[in-house]
Formats: structure tokens, sequence, C-alpha cells
DNA sequence: TTCCAACTGCGGTATTTTCCGCAGATGAGA
DNA sequence: TCTCATCTGCGGAAAATACCGCAGTTGGAA
């Protein structure tokens, strides 16, 4: 069960998007200004739980994402499914179809977008 | 902003759907046994965050949820939608109507049920 | 009124999270 | 080869989180 904090996913994110990066790389791409130092204190954290692979290039190392972001989506969505929608989905996605104020079309589109391309998830480089 | 821990979301899940309880009451409806102390000292966590209300009746306090699950839901989506879909809530969709493998049936069927009851949520009190 | 279970405030600890600085290693250019 | 900016490993510290026990207060039943 791949669950991340706050500081992990910000950077975790970074390398799903990406691919693979050094930790001065993932300072540039952070939103939030954080030292590099701390930076690769998450990497090593990240490492440390097997979510990373890392390796040498240069005198620098690359880090990469082993655990792929649909694990942890998977947990994040149970979560938020659980405590907001008692765990029902249905319910979670009525409500998400009204939120968004979806039509009918809009709907039948989304679905056959989800089957012409079955990875929409965080990355897309083919 | 609302954002809770794990613990956190444990206890106001329960406020939000109960209503106001007492920390004992909240020991009870715990699906994981955790003492009444460190409930305490979690609810003392949301009084001061300013998540919760409270007032005594008899010698006990009874806690209520000032901050709406819309709130804290808003947040956890955004987040969840931001982290794996790169804030795409169309990309979101699509792949929860075909992790769900949903028919055009029942995703018409899910419109239909959010338009007749417009606040699927934690609860609904007028 | 007395007594007791129930509840509170307070303080405390272990762990996790988040963040940082420093000393030393290293690759590339002068 | 020497220099230096860059990167690393290591250690550590502050803050937040997650828990818990204890001493003392209190409402209400006997």
């Amino acid at each position: 069960m791949a669950k991340f904090t706050a500081a992990e996913l910000e950077v975790i994110e970074i390398l799903w998007r990406e691919g693979e990066l050094s930790a001065t790389q993932i300072e540039e791409h952070l939103a939030r200004p954080i030292t590099n130092s701390s930076i690769r204190s998450i990497l090593t954290i990240l490492l440390d739980k097997g979510h990373l692979s890392r390796r040498k290039v240069g005198k620098a190392f690359l880090y990469k994402a082993k655990t792929r972001p649909e694990s942890a989506f998977t947990t994040a969505y149970r979560r938020l499914v659980d405590a907001f929608f008692r765990g029902s989905t249905e319910a979670f996605l009525a409500h998400l179809i009204e939120r968004e104020n979806l039509s009918e079309a809009e709907l039948l589109n989304l679905k056959r977008l989800g089957e012409r391309n079955p990875e929409g998830k965080g990355k897309n480089k083919s």
C-alpha cells in the first residue's frame, strides 16, 4: 500500500511527470522552494521505502520512481471515497458529475476517451 | 484550506456523520480502538485548528464539526487530481469511468441520481 | 450529604515529518 | 595538476503527530 506524506508526494509527483531527475533538477521543478538538502532528505526516505531507484551519472544521482502512480492513486482514492462517501464509488461519481455539471454528451465522451486511451494516468511519454 | 491528518480525519468524519458527540461516544463509533485519552488529544488539536466547536452538557463536552465536509473534500480532491492527473478533472473522470467499467446506461443513471439528490455528501441537514 | 463513575486538564513520550548545514569527495576545465 | 563549483553522506534539530496515564473535578444517584 503506497502512502505518501505531503512532502514525499510533492517530490515523487515530479518524478512521475518528468521521468528521471537529479536532486537539483527536482529543485527546479518544485512549486514551493525547498533547500536542495531537504529535497535530498526526502529522496533518501523515498529510496529507503523502496519507492525510488537511482543511478549515478557523472557525479550526480538520477532518481526515478519505482512505485507507479496507480498504486499510490488507488490508496489515496480509497481514502477519499471512504472518508467522504462512506466507501460508495457511485455516490462519489454522482457527486463529481453534478459538481462538474456534465451533460450527457460530455459524459459519453469521457467514456469514449477512457476506452480509447487506456492509460490516462500520470505519464504519457510513448 | 481544510487539510486533515489520518487520525484527525477518522475523528471528524464521525462527527460529520453523527452530528454532535462526546469523546466517549466518538470512542464507540471508531472503527479502530483508540484510548479515550488519545481521542481527546485529537479533539483538542482539531479544536485548536478551528475545525470543531464544543459545548458543555452535563459534565461532558459535546463536540461538533465546524468545518464542513465539502471544504475538506474539495481540498483532498484537488490534491488528488493535481497529483495524479495534472489537475485535469476530465482525465480523472475518464479514468474512473474506465476503472469502474461503467456502461453508458450506468453513467446516465449516475447523472440522474446526482440531479435528483443535489447534496450527495456526508450529511444533509438544511 | 456522601460517594463514585465519568469526564477533564495537564503533562509527557515515542515516532514521524520536514528541513537544514557541514565536511568531504569528485568531475571538468584552466 | 590544481582549482572550484557541484554533489554527496551524515548528523542533527525543530515541529507535528499519535498516543497515553494520572490527578483532580463534578453531576447525580443513593
